[in-house]
DNA sequence: GGTAGACCTGGACGC
DNA sequence: GCGTCCAGGTCTACC
């Protein structure tokens, strides 16, 4: 069956697959237009379902298995919702971001919202691989991450969801290092899941607290693993644009932008969207590059 | 407060 | 096929 759910305008969803990386990585799937989303989920009940998202009128759609009851139906939309941030309204953005060329287009293209996992905990381990390797490395640990410890989808045991909490916390660090090689990231994610799963850090709250960035900022610091690029980064997920997730790519951008390709520090790409204020972190992340125009 | 070096893996490269 | 080098963000020790 279909569910059809609508989203704040302006939505488009390819632009949304298209805003983040994570499209790429399981239990996500994209095809090759990015006109269509696929996840892999577990659900309260226990079972694993295939949610198939595409564009539709004002919103969404979502493919899900036609015996889901009514409590399952309620799941689905609630995570649909949040992965997708249909509720997100950023009119107050648009609203400065057409006074700059370099952002004058992403009303129109209704880019702002960016593809999120149903929890916190898969961003932030997620995030927490994305760190001190490539993106090939990222894809890899993420895919031995779902693949040895996910549950498998019923009508093909090759898709797995994402590892709950428990299902990592329940590893000990050798089976966890030996079976995913996620190197000296291994104890980072089996304490992350451990302090999760004992109820010790209260991370899903993180998505809905009222407490000001900094302090959010702060809680996702004291996250092992979890540095000033993985706070910023995990803070825009969380709709919060405070602050500038300086990575060494952040800095070229920033290089062949305004310093000729010129070598440029984490103060510079923080001074050059200072400008853009509680926004910086959306101002940036869809910035009309001119290196990636160039490439 | 700023910074150098270790951490770990896989890929690129030279031989 | 083997060895070496490199990229990447976080953390710790040190100045």
């Amino acid at each position: 069956m279909t569910l059809v759910m609508p989203a704040f305008p302006p939505f488009s969803l390819s632009a949304l697959i298209r805003s983040h990386g994570w499209r790429g990585l399981a239990p996500f799937s994209a095809d090759e237009n990015d006109n269509r989303l696929s996840r892999i989920e577990r659900l309260h009940s226990g079972r694993v379902v295939e949610l198939v998202m595409q564009e539709a009128d004002g919103g969404v759609s979502v493919g899900v298995p036609s015996d889901l009851n009514h409590r399952e139906l309620d799941e689905v939309q609630h995570k649909v919702k949040w992965m997708l941030g249909l509720d997100q309204d950023l009119s107050a953005f648009y609203a400065v971001a057409r006074h700059e060329l370099k952002l004058a287009r992403v009303e129109g293209r209704a880019q702002g919202r960016i593809l999120r996992s149903p929890t916190l905990f898969e961003d932030v381990v997620k995030t927490i691989l994305t760190t001190n390797t490539s993106w090939a490395g990222t894809i890899r640990m993420v895919k031995a991450l779902v693949s040895q410890l996910g549950d498998p989808l019923p009508s093909d045991p090759s898709r797995r969801t994402f590892p709950t909490p428990s299902q990592v916390a329940s590893c000990d660090v050798r089976r966890l290092d030996s079976t995913t090689r996620l190197g000296y990231r291994t104890p980072s994610v089996l304490e992350l899941a451990r302090a999760v799963t004992s109820g010790v850090l209260q991370l899903e709250s993180l998505q809905t607290t009222d407490e000001p960035t900094d302090q959010v900022r702060a809680r996702l610091l004291e996250i092992d693993g979890v540095g000033a690029y993985s706070a910023a980064n995990l803070l825009i997920m969380l709709g919060r644009y405070d602050f500038m997730p300086v990575d060494t790519w952040a800095r070229k951008l920033v290089s062949h932008e305004w310093h000729n390709g010129e070598p440029v520090r984490s103060m510079d790409v923080e001074a050059a969207f200072e400008r853009w204020g509680k926004w910086k972190g959306l101002a940036y992340w869809f910035w009309d590059w001119s290196y990636l125009a160039g490439h």
